[in-house]
RNA sequence: GCCCAGGUAGUGUAGAGGCCUAUCAUGAUGCCCUGUCACGGCAUCGACACGGAUUCGAAUUCCGUCCUGGGCGCCA
């Protein structure tokens, strides 16, 4: 028997509707007619909700329930000598986590979470949750990462740890707000192929039938193939794939790349772009999850303004030379120590421009007037890398040329140089680190919090 | 891959050769409790990663294996 909520025509409850949600009507649906809980207010009479346990105090005549879902908690209050005896029955039954629908009238009670709480009529277990848990989802005591990761489905039912997935949702509907704003298509990549053409970081080999194949570590390749195709501005939002055997908080094997390529662009065009994605995304988040900021307990949040800072390779190197203890000269790459002390130095997202030719890969386009170094940068964090890009070598004959001084045979590169003879346009663009931006934005220790299942050296479940 | 630190009830911990029939918290189960909000009280349940060595005696020392965390390296 399925208790019905009333609501009268346009006239939903207001008042403690979350940003992050939509307000919406009871949600009917063929088992259910229920609302979210944060709806649950004491201007109404009635309510369905249907959630799961999340804490139980049982005072003997008197027992609290507090239900939870995606929206919020609430707390149900069953009085033993008023309840109908199929509530006492199935209260007691019940285990924490199991998921439950209830239905009963609200009250006004300042003494409650809120300032509301649920007397049902009706208390159902849907569904039974076993014990004991794998950890513990109301956070009395805490849980390793390793463990929580292990029952990764309990672990984000707790509301802090949901909430940097609600960030995240959010961070994505932002670039993709942002780039169909300005134009630019949406497009998606191969993740399956055939070679590995950038060079640089390991591939994942494949069993793909007869032939040999691999995980793709980047969709570079075909966002530049797309420039020769006309599309003059994409964008992809995709995992890539790296077999690295790195082992840090800051690195994992599968991550998501927001990627970019612009024609008739340069570097300091998509520079602009990066900036103002960035600062968009943390407006929108600054905008729309103030209670999963809250949940978390981020006091301040700060939105990076652009244009951002730019150093010049050279000097970032001077700055570091100064800071830390182990020698490092032009031509080297930043270390982690040094970028870190970079980061300490700048305070704020920053760019480093001007990057050695030798450094970067053969598809950054060296500057006319000084070939030795190029229009390739890296955007940061002070905590680390986000982004990096650059304007792309769009002659033929030049990209041979670098491909040879790399020590690299051009033959192996034939479906990649094939566009660049039938009319390349100058282009440029870069990939900015999902799970980076995340991770950073919320001041995650471990960029694995950042994933709800992240895959690293050790992890390829669940 | 290298270096460091670890692996004790479901979860998080105490433990430094005999004091361990292993601490505390949380949890689960039972009983008491009508306003809790980390509810409270009483009782019960539940663990030394695996293999070997040293020793009269090992959770504790040593070796190996597996696993975990952190730092570094690697990283279009």
């Amino acid at each position: 028997m399925t208790c019905f909520f009333q609501t009268p025509e346009g006239n939903f409850p207001l008042l403690f509707i979350h940003k992050t949600h939509i307000p919406s009507p009871p949600i009917q649906t063929g088992l259910y007619m229920r609302i979210p809980i944060n709806e649950v207010t004491p201007d109404i009479e009635r309510a369905e909700i249907a959630g799961w346990v999340h804490e139980v105090r049982d005072l003997g005549g008197l027992t609290f329930f507090l239900i939870r879902d995606r929206t919020g908690i609430v707390q149900v209050t069953i009085v033993k000598k008023k309840a109908p005896a199929a509530v006492l029955e199935a209260a007691k039954a019940v285990s924490r986590e199991s998921v439950v629908r209830v239905a009963g009238t609200v009250k006004a009670i300042d003494k409650a979470p809120g300032g509301r709480e649920l007397n049902p009529d009706t208390f159902e277990i849907v569904s039974a949750c076993a014990s004991p848990l794998p950890l513990d989802v109301v956070e009395k005591v805490p849980a390793d990462l390793d463990t929580r990761l292990d029952a990764r489905f309990l672990d984000v039912r707790k509301p802090r740890v949901a909430a940097v997935f609600k960030v995240r949702s959010a961070v994505t509907a932002a670039a993709y707000d942002f780039f169909t704003q300005r134009g630019f298509y949406n497009i998606t990549s191969p993740k399956i192929v055939a070679a590995a053409t950038e060079g640089g970081t390991e591939l994942f080999p494949i069993a793909y039938f007869e032939k040999e194949a691999f995980l793709n570590q980047s969709p570079q390749l075909y966002k530049q193939m797309m420039m020769a195709a006309g599309f003059e501005k994409v964008f992809e939002i995709g995992p890539i794939f790296r077999a690295e055997e790195h082992n840090t908080v800051r690195h994992l094997n599968e991550a998501t790349s927001i990627d970019v390529e612009v024609s008739f662009a340069d570097h300091e065009d998509v520079m602009k772009i990066l900036e103002e994605l960035v600062a968009h995304q943390y407006a929108v988040v600054a905008d729309r999850c103030s209670d999963a900021l809250a949940e978390m307990g981020v006091e301040e949040f700060e939105v990076p303004k652009a244009p951002f800072p730019r150093i010049a390779y050279a000097d970032a190197i001077e700055i570091a030379a100064g800071k830390i203890e182990e020698p490092i000269a032009c031509g080297d790459d930043l270390s982690t120590p040094a970028e870190r002390a970079i980061g300490d130095e700048m305070g704020e997202h920053y760019f480093i421009v001007d990057w050695p030719s030798a450094i970067r890969p053969y598809y950054a386009m060296p500057y006319e007037d000084d070939p030795a170094i190029c229009k390739a940068f890296d955007m940061m964090h002070p905590r680390m890398e986000l982004s990096s890009g650059a304007q792309r070598v769009h002659q033929h004959d030049l990209l041979v040329e670098q491909i040879q001084a790399k020590g690299l045979n051009p033959e192996n590169f034939e479906f990649y140089l094939q566009p660049f003879a039938y009319g390349m346009p100058p282009h440029a663009g870069w990939g900015l680190g999902m799970e980076r931006l995340v991770m950073t934005m919320l001041g995650l220790q471990n960029i694995r919090e950042a994933v709800l299942f992240p895959r690293d050296r050790h992890r390829v479940v669940p």
